[in-house]
RNA sequence: UGGGGUAUCGUCAAGUUGGUAAGACAACAGAUUUUGAUUCUGUCAUUCGCAGGUUCGAGUCCUGCUACCCCAUCCA
C-alpha cells in the first residue's frame, strides 16, 4: 500500500480515478448495471414487514438498505405491510413499525401500501391462473398434503385432485371465497411439479381458508393468499424493480419468478437476497425476544437492553448512528455475526459530535475545601462542547463542598492511579487543583469526607505556583448547587458473545447477564442538567453518554439512561 | 440423503476484461489533550477454506475436495 506507484502496467489510469465507491456491494452493482443497460429507468425498492411484532436492528439494516438504495439512485422505496396472515397481525404493530421507520429518518411519502389492499386483485389473478390451467383446488387434508409432498430424497406424489377441470376448480375456489367450506377443507395450489428438487416448486400453496378477523379487511375475506404467492404480485403491482429480502428466501425465487411470468401483472420485479444480520451479545429471533418480554426478564420491548428499534430509541441511540452502522457493516451474502462493538463505535462517533458536556457524579464522595470560607460560591463558565462553540456556555457552581466520584479516590493508590489519594493532588475539571490532606471516616470505617485545600492560581488550567502540572483530572459537582437524578446504567443483555451457544439441556436464557441493569437512585448532576431535554444527548464527562428516559423521566424527577460509556484505554 | 447458498485478518468487508491483498471495528505502541474521552501517528493477511492444474503472472480461470448455512408451516 505504501509502495511507490511505479506504474509499469499498460492500462495504468484505472488506479484511483474514481473515489472508492463507498460501500460497494453486490446490490449496488446489480442496480448500476440495470440502470446502465436501461433495464430499469428508476429504482423502486420496498420494505415489506409483516405487522406481527416489533422491529429490531436486523430490520433496521433492511430499512437502511432499501430506503438508502432508493435514495442513492434517485428512486423511491415503498413501505408495504405484508399482512396476509390475519391470525398473527395487528394494527398495534403497523403503528409501531411506521413509527420506527420514520424515526430512522426515512419517508415513504405517498407510498404506503398493504398487501391486503390487493386482495381482490390477487384473487382475480388466481382465478385467471385457474382458467389457464395453472392452479387447482386441492381437497387433501393437511396431513395428506404434507405426506404427498415427499422429502429431500423422494419426489412428491400428485394430488388425486390435481386434474380437476377448470370449471370445477373455479366453482370450488369461488365457493371457498364465499365461505362455504371449513378451514382446511380445500386449498388452492399452483400446478407446477411435484417432483421438483426444490420443495417450494412442488405445487406451492396459494390460498388457504381462514375464518379469522383481519385487522384491516375485517371479515370480508375467509380465504387468504400465502406470502409466496402474494408477495411477487404485490411487488409487480407496485412496479418494484429490486425486491430485496434475506437469504432464506433464495429457494423461493423460482416461484416468485413463476408468479411474475404466469400472471398478467404490470412490472417485472426481481428478487435478490442478502445475509440477515446477527450480532454478538444479542439474540434476534422474534420468538426469543418475546420470551424475554413475556417472562419479565426485561422490562418490555423497549427495554433499553433489547435489540429492538424502540429500545434503541429509548436507550438514546440516534437514528444517524444506526444509519452509520448499517452503512459500516455493509451487505453481502455471507453469513455474518457483527460485533456489538461496531454499533457502539458508531453511537460514540455520532454522540461525540452532538452531545452537550456536563458533569455528573454517580457515586458521590464529599470533598470539603478547607481553605474556602463558609458559604463560598463562585460561578465558572465552561463550554457545552469542546469543539463546537455554537453550543455555547454553561455555568458551574463552585462551592466549599463538592462531590467527586468514589472511584476517583484511592486510599492506597496503585502506581498507575493518577487521581486523588491521601496527600495527592488532582484537578477538579473546569476548576481548581486540590490536594487531599485528610480522610474522615465514620465509625464503620467508611469514608465520610475528604478534606482538601485548593489552589487559587490554578483556575483555567493553569499550573500550580511552583510550575507543576497535575496529571489527574476528575469531574465534580457542587454539593450545595446540584440536582438529583436517577441514572440507569446498562450492560450487555447477555454475558457471552454467542448466547445461543449453550450446553445441551440449557437454553439461551442461562446466558443472560445478571448485571445488565444498574440503577443509581441519587446521582448528583451539575445544575445545567435540570434543563435537559429529551432530544439532546449529554456526555457526562469521563463517564459516558446519557439521555433522558422517554418514559419515566419527569421534570421534577429526572431519569437518565446511559446510552454508551466512553471508550477507555484503561 | 436431493436442492439452493457461502467461504479474503479476531469481527465485518472491498477486490468485476487474471497484474501482484482497500477500508472499518477490535488490538497493540506512541504524540497531543483541563474528559485515562476525542484527535493524530504507527504496527496489525508474503496471503485469500484445502489440494492440484492453466498462465510470465490467479483471491480472481479450470478440476477435485472440505466446512458451514438454508429448505420438507394450510408462517412470513
Amino acid at each position: 500500500m505504501n509502495k511507490p506507484n511505479n506504474s509499469n502496467n499498460k492500462a495504468a489510469p484505472k488506479t484511483n480515478e474514481k473515489a472508492p465507491a463507498e460501500g460497494a456491494n453486490f446490490l449496488k452493482q446489480i442496480i448500476e448495471k440495470d440502470l446502465e443497460s436501461g433495464k430499469v429507468k428508476e429504482v423502486v425498492t420496498r420494505f415489506p414487514p409483516e405487522p406481527n411484532g416489533y422491529l429490531h436492528l436486523g430490520h433496521a439494516k433492511s430499512i437502511c438498505l432499501n430506503f438508502g438504495l432508493a435514495q442513492e439512485y434517485g428512486g423511491r422505496c415503498h413501505l408495504r405491510f405484508d399482512d396476509t396472515n390475519p391470525e398473527t397481525e395487528d394494527t398495534e404493530y403497523v403503528e409501531s413499525i411506521m413509527n420506527d421507520v420514520k424515526w430512522l429518518g426515512y419517508d415513504w411519502g405517498k407510498n404506503l401500501f398493504y398487501a391486503s389492499d390487493y386482495f381482490e386483485e390477487i384473487y382475480q389473478w388466481a382465478e385467471q391462473l385457474i382458467k389457464d390451467g395453472k392452479a387447482y383446488v386441492d381437497s387433501q387434508n393437511e396431513e395428506e398434503v404434507r405426506l404427498n409432498r415427499g422429502d429431500f430424497t423422494h419426489p412428491g406424489k400428485n394430488s388425486p385432485f390435481r386434474e380437476r377441470s377448470v370449471e370445477e376448480n373455479l366453482d370450488l375456489f369461488r365457493r371457498m371465497r364465499a365461505g362455504e367450506f371449513a378451514e382446511g377443507q380445500h386449498i388452492l395450489r399452483a400446478k407446477i411439479d411435484m417432483a421438483s428438487p426444490n420443495m417450494n416448486m412442488r405445487d406451492p400453496l396459494m390460498y388457504r381458508i381462514r375464518k379469522a378477523h383481519h385487522h384491516r379487511t375485517g371479515d370480508k375475506w375467509c380465504i387468504y393468499p400465502m406470502y409466496d404467492y402474494a408477495h411477487p404480485l404485490s411487488d409487480a403491482k407496485e412496479m418494484i424493480t429490486h425486491s430485496i429480502c434475506t437469504l432464506e428466501f433464495q429457494d423461493h425465487r423460482p416461484f416468485y419468478d413463476w408468479c411474475v411470468e404466469n400472471v398478467d401483472v404490470p412490472g417485472e420485479p426481481h428478487q435478490y437476497e442478502f445475509a440477515r444480520m446477527n450480532m454478538t451479545y444479542f439474540v434476534m429471533s422474534k420468538r426469543k425476544l418475546l420470551q424475554l418480554v413475556k417472562e419479565g426478564l426485561v422490562n418490555g420491548w423497549d427495554d433499553p437492553r433489547m435489540p429492538t428499534i424502540s429500545a434503541a430509541r429509548r436507550r438514546g441511540y440516534t437514528p444517524e448512528s444506526i444509519r452509520r452502522f448499517a452503512k459500516r457493516i455493509g451487505v453481502s451474502k455471507a453469513e455474518s455475526l457483527i460485533e456489538f462493538d461496531i454499533l457502539e463505535a458508531c453511537v460514540r462517533d455520532h454522540l461525540d459530535e452532538i452531545s452537550h458536556r456536563a458533569m455528573a457524579v454517580l457515586n458521590p464522595v464529599k470533598v470539603v475545601i478547607t481553605n474556602l470560607p463558609e458559604g463560598h460560591k463562585e460561578t465558572i463558565l465552561s463550554s457545552v462542547h469542546p469543539k463546537n462553540a455554537d453550543l455555547g456556555k454553561r455555568e458551574l457552581s463552585f462551592t466549599k463542598e463538592v462531590y467527586i466520584d468514589a472511584s476517583d479516590f484511592m486510599e492506597n493508590p496503585t502506581e498507575d492511579f493518577f487521581r486523588l489519594g491521601p496527600g495527592k493532588e488532582v484537578r477538579l475539571r473546569n476548576a481548581y487543583v486540590i490536594k487531599c490532606n485528610e480522610v474522615i471516616k465514620d465509625a464503620s470505617g467508611q469514608i465520610k469526607e475528604l478534606r482538601c485545600e485548593y489552589f487559587v492560581e490554578t483556575l483555567g488550567g493553569k499550573p500550580l505556583a511552583d510550575g507543576r502540572k497535575v496529571k489527574g483530572i476528575v469531574h465534580w459537582v457542587s454539593a450545595a448547587d446540584c440536582v438529583d437524578a436517577e441514572v440507569r446504567l446498562y450492560g450487555r443483555l447477555f454475558k457471552t458473545a454467542h448466547p445461543e451457544d449453550v450446553p445441551a439441556g440449557q437454553d439461551f436464557k442461562s446466558n443472560l447477564n445478571p448485571d445488565s441493569l444498574k440503577i443509581i437512585k441519587n446521582a448528583k448532576l451539575e445544575k445545567s442538567l435540570a434543563k435537559a431535554t429529551l432530544e439532546n444527548r449529554y456526555q457526562f464527562e469521563r463517564v459516558g453518554y446519557f439521555c433522558l428516559d422517554n418514559k419515566d423521566s419527569k421534570p421534577e424527577s429526572l431519569v437518565f439512561n446511559m446510552v454508551v460509556d466512553l471508550a477507555s484505554s484503561h
